[in-house]
DNA sequence: TTTATGACAGACG
DNA sequence: CCGTCTGCCATAA
């Protein structure tokens, strides 16, 4: 149990939970964008509040497979992850990186038995 | 209760 | 292609 931000039990029972057992059906060799699983869940969470879920990740949850929506890895810049990581890890599982260092995130996406997939967190403008 | 900050995403220039 | 700005929601202090 990475205690990352202090202690997060709670959300772990709540709406956190929903993300890493979506998380956890990703097949291997397939990825999910943040904003795909803040649509999918329920819940309807904001992008940016699945990156904070991703922060305190449990053990067993294959979040390597999770990317930004421009096919990058956003667990780069963080101090406690080894940079390039998450590349190798994919790499591992048969994921092509393009020359700058991405993926091609319609190629890879997991699109979930029943997903409807709705553009909701496109509210700028 | 208010304020600040993220493993984001989309719009603009 | 890249930097900047704004909206988003949950947490932490």
């Amino acid at each position: 149990m990475p205690r990352v931000h202090g202690e997060i039990e709670g959300a772990r029972a709540g709406a956190f939970a929903r993300v890493y057992a979506l998380v956890r059906t990703i097949p291997k060799g397939r990825v999910m964008t943040y904003g795909q699983i803040a649509t999918l869940l329920e819940s309807r969470l904001s992008p940016r509040a699945v990156g904070w879920a991703m922060h305190g990740c449990p053990s067993g949850v294959p979040w390597q497979r999770v990317v930004n929506a421009s096919g990058g890895m956003s667990t780069d810049r963080l101090p406690d992850v080894p940079p390039g990581l998450q590349r190798a890890l994919l790499e591992a599982e048969g994921v092509a990186f393009r020359r700058n260092g991405t993926i091609d995130v319609e190629r890879y996406r997991f699109h979930p038995r029943g997903s409807r997939e709705k553009r909701a967190v496109r509210r700028t403008r």
